[in-house]
DNA sequence: CTATTGACCTTAG
DNA sequence: GCTAAGGCCAATA
């Protein structure tokens, strides 16, 4: 499974987030094997092009979207995030009262069970 | 090769 | 709660 390229693996892991939860790029990043290359994963997004990838899951450590406030992509993904569910205010989305969040974020009500 | 930039993260004030 | 500074990695000029 490793001859498959970062960028692939990215997509995989963001693939795998379940509908109305949210993840972080380093969390991304780690799942997919990349641990710190969060950046590369914005990278890819940055180029996707591919629809039927939950990008809109994505957001930053804080649980805010990466784009700009007033921004396009930033409009758009809290919409769709608010149309499967995600309570989103401010530009950040409601997030459970926990430690850095990166290791705590994702499912909406029951958390995956994974190593650490 | 060095410098700049980016859908980032963490710690500190 | 938010702002500031440092760090990290990869692509691009």
């Amino acid at each position: 499974m490793a001859d498959l390229s970062a960028e692939a693996r990215i997509l995989a892991a963001i693939r795998d987030v379940p509908h109305g939860a949210v993840a972080g790029y380093g969390q991304i990043a780690r799942r997919a094997g990349l641990p710190g290359r969060a950046r590369l994963v914005a990278r890819v997004l940055a180029g996707n092009g591919d629809d039927t990838l939950p990008w809109h899951r994505v957001l930053r450590s804080d649980g805010r979207i990466a784009f700009p406030p007033g921004s396009r992509g930033h409009r758009e993904q809290a919409a769709r995030l608010r149309a499967e569910g995600v309570q989103v205010t401010a530009g950040r989305v409601r997030m459970p009262p926990r430690a850095t969040l990166d290791a705590t974020l994702w499912g909406p009500a029951t958390a995956l069970p994974r190593a650490r």
